[in-house]
DNA sequence: TGTACATCAGTGAACGCGCGTTCACTGATGTAC
DNA sequence: TGTACATCAGTGAACGCGCGTTCACTGATGTAC
């Protein structure tokens, strides 16, 4: 039975959101469309009114996931916010809620150019992001150090997410991590 | 028809070897039994002569690829040329033959306990190479900076991997982190 | 050393399963008059 | 505003395909005597 335009716009935009969420929990080649349409509550040939193709839904839901992750970061005033939201245990552990790119870089270099067209443009915000945030963001250098510490905070969340339960390795990766992303930040709690 | 023992033996470690290529090219869930079978001249059926299931194998391959990269770190006398060898864009060209962490590390985050437990004995010997190639590997805070090293190496060939072929991000990611893993450190080529 | 038999690495057909995708169908919504 | 018809979001069976895994079979190798 069709059903009104506005609810189907808004079926389409829960479907766009589960998937983001369900590609960082389980992969993009880990999520099913079958599995994802269920998840929303529907049945899986409905999919193909709404999108091509399931690649053309993994371009929409890489760059959701962005987009949210942009907006999270507004809420992280400064640079100590930031970083240690971005290497808690909190995000180690939901995986489906936090930054795409440890969830997914791995799996993203095997996919086609759209794909990873998104990822790139995903990174080149966060690098942005914390470059804005450096104590001194006009310095020369200043892209280079963000840069950086995105590369260190991905690898962290990354390698941390990889450890075994029984592994204190992972939580010495994302506290060192921490610390080091922080050295010579003043806007940094000392506690 | 049968083979000599010593021929099996030899069978079977050339499947090893092609799926710790395969794995790092392909991510695990994309290196397909079949397909390994076949890259090494046989029929995917006797995969099952030589391991118990795909988990087994992919926890073997794995193990093989670390070990290869410990003996290949052997070959960086200096801290300046573990990280350029590294962060090479030889290395970011050629998955199959470099460190396992970069092509791998989502992926192990949602495979079996066995398989996480590999890559972290790996990622451990792999953060001790560099601590012993630190300026003062006697420092106090030395195995915090190898991990620091470690994090920001992988993250940063992680990403450069992601980045689509027209970008020109992933070259400064690896240029940056190159330079950010080897300042103040002595043995670098001043160049 | 020679003979008889057991072993087992590799073959290829077959298994059930889940995948992405297609399609005929339904019926309430959207639209033209 | 009411009527007649077109649209199309969602349904569920079906498609071909590749996956991991099993199994009966082959025949040279390994082994016991």
């Amino acid at each position: 039975m069709r059903i009104t335009d506005a609810q189907a716009q808004e079926n389409r935009r829960r479907v766009v959101s589960k998937a983001s969420r369900l590609i960082r929990e389980q992969g993009i080649n880990g999520m099913s469309v079958t599995g994802l349409m269920q998840a929303v509550g529907f049945t899986h040939g409905g999919f193909y009114n709404h999108f091509a193709s399931k690649d053309a839904l993994t371009v929409e839901a890489l760059e959701y996931a962005f987009r949210r992750m942009d907006v999270e970061r507004e809420e992280s005033k400064t640079l100590a916010d930031l970083v240690s939201d971005y290497l808690s245990t909190s995000a180690r552990d939901t995986p489906g809620a936090s930054c795409p790119a440890p969830a997914l870089a791995s799996e993203v270099a095997r996919q086609p150019e759209a794909v990873k067209q998104v990822f790139a443009d995903g990174i080149d915000r966060f690098i942005d992001a914390v470059a804005s945030r450096l104590p001194d963001p006009s310095s020369r250098n200043n892209r280079d150090e963000a840069m950086n510490l995105v590369c260190q905070m991905v690898g962290a969340l990354t390698l941390a997410r990889a450890m075994p339960t029984t592994s204190a390795l992972g939580d010495d990766l994302l506290s060192a991590a921490t610390a080091d992303c922080l050295k010579g930040d003043t806007t940094a709690a000392s506690d």
